[in-house]
Order: structure tokens, then sequence, then C-alpha cells
DNA sequence: CCGTGTCCTAACCGAAGGGTTATCTCGACC
DNA sequence: GGTCGAGATAACCCTTCGGTTAGGACACGG
């Protein structure tokens, strides 16, 4: 029984899929399947099976993971009472949807460590659903984007989502649906800002293309491709040079809320509650909606979908 | 950070000493030593170091044992969680002293697993100083001995440590110091019965014999090669038959008190719980009182001094 | 100043953990 | 009744853990 194997058994529990533990975690999914098994074999106990509808824990299970969550909820205290008694950096874990850990997240964490000083900063991302398991596991200090249910969320700022394409394009027949839509990763998370869009919008499969970032997926919109959601102040620039246009919709654009979500404070840790105090600032307002803020590329994780800490 | 180095690191610090958990613990020093090393290295602090007397722990240390220690309990929880829900016997680690191993407790054990039905029971043997970590680490259930303090003791019976020797052994010039004394590996705990006698009558190193149990301690002192202490009416029979004989001394025979000793009741296992209950009813009187209850080899450990569970 | 006790390190080794890809099984669902 | 999605298994690899023995570092007491 290791604790590897115990945060992997209570994620599953929470996601209530091994595939979507696999996801979170950023590993294959026989990998989550085999720490299943061998913790089942040592406990000799299913603990978690498939039923009709996910997975159903055993009446075993149930105990079980109550107990092996604080287990793991343990061993991040220890690493944290360590660092701190040793007055090391502060370790600040940010999860949030591909889309914002692009733009807004970037900018906004950098003014946050140069004006808190002492917290180190890693950013990971993953779907919707993974970020309120993630932040409850404690896998993750705070979660940046849509608001998450079950957790203290707090709106931070609007921000306005288009749609833009070349200045040429012209909508025909089939509406918004029958254009190639130029996504980036997060299209493929339908709780996110742009996987509602797509839904919304009802696009078909196959004229949905995915692209590692968004810059890419706008530089495919300039060159006629198709349409691409943008987060509006963005692509403001490359608006007014004329390289991109707005194509205008019904209900678009959108304006969204950007949440902050973290425990509830007992169980807070003291960066995240640093976090949730600077973004009521100013400075983290300019920040937010500065476009581009020229954060060097190789602050950001390599262009996985979802990510893992240790 | 293993489950395995937490536990050897909240042993050394309860023990404090990395010889003392690895005797705890069953296993060689450089063992022990190599776990702290890990943990020492993953969490980047030497968490406990040796200062002029005994280890002591940095702040950062205090904090993880604190952490540690919870976390293994956990452990041991998870485990009981599933036997339970499975209806699968419960599991009494017992903890006792060599001399009352090879005597006392087997029968007094074999009487409650009787009794009592749907539990199984393991016995290990350690030092007095050994068994109150144990029991607070949760390492094992109950302690049975001398009274341990820190920890829940309630005495349970009174047996009486006589010395015997042939029947024509006479004490010469230099008392009874100056005899060989044929004694059970809790010769060597200073703080067992049989050690405090050994320092009470001031006996040196030279003239103590360490055997492998009691029996093989009679023997040779039925041989005439020296004095044994024994538990009184365990000897009874061979008394009466003429092969051994009491040797007065002064303050000799001693009436000592045995101790069941557990953690307080709502951190207490169920088995442990019966156990005490258990121990009062004059079932377990008859049973701790028979000499030599015929309980059958296998059931003792292997005559390793120090013992360890999983 | 030299044994002695205690802790740490080195070198080695087997077992287990944890990762991958490929394949099998099985229930849901047109 | 195929097909498909999702979980389990198999086979394989590499790393880490946890154990051993042997030997080094270092404080302490006669």
């Amino acid at each position: 029984m290791t604790l590897a194997q115990l945060k992997v058994f209570v994620l599953v529990s929470r996601l209530g899929s091994v595939r979507a533990a696999a996801a979170a975690l950023g590993v294959s999914e026989p990998a989550v399947s085999q720490a299943l098994a061998a913790l089942r074999q040592h406990l000799d106990d299913p603990l978690i099976a498939r039923s009709g509808t996910g997975m159903e824990l055993t009446p075993a299970g149930r105990r079980v993971v109550a107990i092996a969550s604080q287990m793991v909820n343990l061993a991040v205290d220890a690493e944290a009472a360590v660092r701190q008694s040793n007055g090391a950096a502060e370790l600040l874990r940010v999860v949030t949807t591909s889309t914002l850990a692009q733009s807004i997240v970037p900018s906004l964490l950098q003014a946050f460590t140069a004006r808190a000083g002492g917290i180190e900063v890693s950013v990971g991302v993953a779907t919707t659903a993974e970020m309120t398991a993630l932040v409850e596991e404690r896998l993750a200090d705070v979660a940046v984007g849509p608001r998450l249910l079950g957790i203290e969320a707090e709106a931070v700022m609007r921000y306005r989502l288009s749609l833009v394409g070349h200045p040429d394009l012209r909508v025909n027949g089939g509406g918004l649906a029958g254009l190639r839509w130029l996504v980036d990763p997060t299209g493929t998370d339908p709780l996110s800002e742009v996987g509602s869009l797509l839904t919304r919008f009802r696009v078909p499969e196959s004229n949905i293309m995915v692209f590692a970032n968004e810059k890419a997926a706008w530089s495919a919109a300039a060159a006629g491709e198709g349409v691409a959601p943008a987060i509006d102040h963005m692509v403001a620039a490359e608006v007014d040079r004329g390289a991109l246009a707005r194509v205008r919709a019904t209900d678009m654009p959108v304006d969204l809320l950007l949440y902050v979500s973290s425990l509830e404070p007992s169980r807070r840790s003291s960066a995240a509650d640093k976090l949730r105090r600077f973004v009521r600032t100013p400075d983290a307002m300019q920040a937010m909606y500065r476009p581009d803020s020229g954060v060097p590329a190789a602050k950001f994780r390599p262009p996985v979908y979802v990510t893992l800490w240790s």
C-alpha cells in the first residue's frame, strides 16, 4: 500500500472513472488500473467496481476513500511543513484550463510572484471536471477558470470570448456550424468555455480542428482556414491591424466570468490565500487585461493537455 | 516518501535511537539509517540529528513526526476498516516480554481466542522501552508486561518471581552475585523484571548466561550450572519433583504485577478492548496460572529477540 | 590515546512499484 | 448482433525501495 496507490484510488473514486483519473494524473489508463489492482490485492477488496452507470464504491471502499484522502492530505502537509520550517519558498500549485493557461493566467501569476515574493508557482492544465477533484484532494492549491461547485469560488474578472476569422470570411448556408472551428485543447472539454460554445452551435466533430495552443489556432484563422474562439482583449491588436476580424453571430461575443477557487480558509494554503487577496488588487486587473505579457515560453508546461505534479 | 520511511522516522524519534528502532522493527541498523536518509533527502531536512545525549529533532522534524504519526495510524485504520467491512477476523497484535511470551501470554491468548472467536492473534516480543512506542504508533494493539507509562495500563494478575537452582546448590562467599545467572533474553533489557533483578543484585556481565528461552535456562539450573529466575507457579511442578529448588535470598521471591496496556478507548481497536475485558474474567485467571498450558511450539515466534509485523 | 558504541555511507542485490504498448473482456447501444 | 467505449490483463522495461554486509566517521570514557 503506497501513497501513490492511495492517491490514484481517491482520484478514481472522486472522478468516477479510471480514464478520467489517468487523464488528471497525466499517465496512461493501464497505469491507473494497475495501481488500483495492486491496492485491491493488498486490501483484498474490490474497493470500487463498474456498475451500470459509472463506478461504485464497495462498503469497504467507502471507508477507505475517507481514510486515504486524509493520508494524501497529510502527505501534502508534511512537505509544506518542512518547506515552511526552513523558510523555503512556498509552493503554489495552480490548475487552470488550457485557454487561460496561455493568456491570462501567466501574466497574472507573473505579477503575483513579483509582488508577493518567496512564492514558487507551478501551473497545471486540467479539464473543468478534474479541477474540482484536484483542489479537493489538495493536488492543487487553487483553480483558475469557470466556477467550480462545492468549492469556495470567487469571481475575479469579466472577459469576453469572441469569434475571429479572416476579415474576408463569409458565413454561408450551413451557418457557423458549417465552418471549420479552430480551437485549442479546451475544445475537447465540454464543460469549458470553448467546449460549451461548440456544443451550443452544434459544431460536428468533423468541423473541429484542435491546435496545441490558441496562437496556432489564431494564425490558422488569419490564414482563412476557419473561425477561432478567442479571448477578446488578447486578439484586439490583431483585429486593429486587420489581420483578424470579429465574426458576428447570435449571442456572440459572450461575456464570461473568471473565478478563483480554493478550499475553505482553514484548509487553504497560505499561498493560495495570498493569491486570492492579490487578484482583487488593481495590479492584478491590469496584468490580466494586458494582452500577451511576454512571459518566456519556458514558463509554460510542455503542451500536454493535462499535467501532473509528482 | 513512503509509508515505511515515515514509520521508521517516527519510531526513531520515539525511541531516540536508530539502533533501538532497528531492533524494534527486527531489521539491521543500516536499513533504518537508509530509510531515514531517503526521507531526509526527499524532504531536504535532517529531521533528526545526533546530539550530545541521544538524538534531537529539528524544527521541521518536530512537525513532520506529528504528521507522519497520523499517517501511519491512518494506514492501520485503513487495513482494519477493510477487514471489518468484510467480516474478516479481527487482528490483535500483542507485544510482550520474552519471559511472558513463553509462559503466561500464550495460555492467556489461547483461552482468549477460544472464547472470543473471530479474532486472530499474533504475538511479538520487545523490550519494555520499545513496547510503549509500538503501542503508541499502533504497531501493536496491546502490551502485556510491566506497567507502561503514558498508556492506559491496568493490573491484571499478581505473580511471583523466584530464584531456582539445583537442590544441592550452596551460596558461597560472593553471595548471589558470585553465582552464574541463567536467564532468558529479557535479561538484556534492564527495564524488564529479570533485568532489574540482575541490576539489583549487581551481577557482573561475566556471570550472566543468556538462553534462548526460560526452559533452557531452567534445565541448565537443574544441572547445577547456576541460578535461574523463574515465574514461580511455572516451576512449581519441577520443585515438587525435586528437580529444582527455590533459592532463598533477601527480597526474594518478589511479587510482581502483570499489566495489560493499550491506548485510550477511542483509539483502541475493538479486539484490544475485548482482551482487556477478558483478562478480568475467572477463565483468564485460570489460564494464566496454569503451568505449561501445552501450547504447541509452532505458536511461538522464532527465537529472535525482537519481532516485527509486516 | 585508544577501544567502544553509534550513526552514516558504500556496494550490491532481489523484489516491488510504476510506467509503457498491445490485447482481451464485457456491457451498452444502435 | 456487431460495434464501441472503458476497464482489466499481459508482457516488458526501468527505477526505487528495502534489505544485506563491510567499512568509515566521530564522540566519549577509561
